[in-house]
DNA sequence: TGTACATCAGTGAACGCGCGTTCACTGATGTAC
DNA sequence: TGTACATCAGTGAACGCGCGTTCACTGATGTAC
């Protein structure tokens, strides 16, 4: 790249390169969709020849699977700091959704790739979101048995939950980020995901799965 | 067009030209998101030249306008077909669902074109799409009024029931349309969408909006 | 009914543009000795 | 440490292609009289 430092390695100059344009792709979707952007749009906000992308991958549908690996990643880091068994249901509703929209908030094009790309224009990058939203369903999951209601339920039962949770938190990540919307109404936004997740949470409590 | 039949009007020609349009544009998002399809693409799939295009609509954006008043129309057909009071909940929990799921698979470019535009790449259409969807899920908690035990709650009780049961509809459609996950599992999201109906139905009985 | 004129859906050619991909290349970095 | 050679991230030019949009046009349909 143009202004490498002299006193890198090549081999960290060129994962910088690669990073840039992995950010710059991110970026550059902020109005519109993946499969809109053009390798020429990503290369020319990076400040390299467009030829140079192929150092890097080997067309955009790898760099946007790069993308889909990048962001799930910092969606692990959310969950753990958010399941908190020792407060109860309701203390750790009311926090997960405040830590939640944060952690929304902080990394917003992130939120707005996945949830794009999830429905978008890629087959490929369709499949690898899916799969990596199944694979965190499964995870939240498993993490659902710290809660003491939940720890006696069936797996299934914990799944089906999980799989409402993320529904619903993608719905809000949905509605924060597009920048369709703006501005948006956090406030509303975040009562209306705790009322969801409050109806959900009880109708789990209620809910006998092998039963009808 | 080149084959037009005689005994038709020119209007009448040029509403046929336009459905035309409409339905190429449809179809040819099955695989790609609407803002990867090009004006010419189009106008190719109908046989006309692509000058001809703008005899009908002004732009690209116009024609998924029309698109998303023609797919949210035929949602309106659905809902008044399932919602049955008279038989109880459990009962139209279960036709609700064999209902949608039907509707959804006689139709599936338009369940596809709504759950993919809806967080698609052009601005223009998610705001359409986001204001047809609250729409419709304002109809929809009316709708709910009919269920005996949801008569006496309160209108938010109602829309945010009403809310969740679009979200879930939007992720069984999401699910069986999708191109990349052929052959599809029908059975398996046909009861996963029953039990997370089921855990909402039972959250909303047991839920008090205005407490906590 | 017949004629003269108006309308307008669709034509066909042209335009400049950004696209993905290729390829021989440059020159700084890395390595072997 | 110094030298000779290898590596390879990024260059720059070129290619053929499909794109959206424009414009004067054609000829069937529609209308006024």
């Amino acid at each position: 790249m143009v202004d490498a430092v002299a006193s890198t390695t090549r081999q960290e100059r060129k994962q910088q390169t690669r990073d840039a344009l992995l950010a710059a792709a991110l970026g550059l979707t902020e109005f519109h969709s993946f499969d809109h952007l053009s390798l020429r749009q990503v290369t020319k906000e990076v400040g390299i020849v467009p030829g140079g992308f192929y150092r890097h991958f080997r067309d955009m549908d790898e760099l946007g699977l790069a993308l889909v690996d990048r962001c799930f990643s910092t969606l692990y880091d959310l969950a753990h700091a958010t399941v908190d068994p020792q407060r109860g249901v309701e203390y750790t509703l009311r926090a997960a959704v405040t830590a939640t929209l944060d952690h929304i908030r902080d990394r917003p094009a992130e939120y707005r790739f996945i949830v794009r790309e999830r429905n978008g224009g890629s087959p490929v990058l369709r499949r690898a979101i899916a799969a990596e939203q199944e694979r965190y369903t499964l995870t939240l999951a498993d993490w659902l048995r710290a809660v003491p209601d939940l720890a006696e339920r069936s797996e299934e039962h914990r799944e089906v939950l999980a799989g409402l949770i993320v529904a619903i938190v993608a719905g809000a990540a949905a509605s924060l980020v597009d920048p369709a919307f703006e501005p948006v109404d956090e406030a509303a936004i975040a009562r209306l995901t705790e009322q969801r997740l409050r109806v959900v949470f009880l109708g789990a409590a209620h809910w006998e799965p092998d039963r009808a």
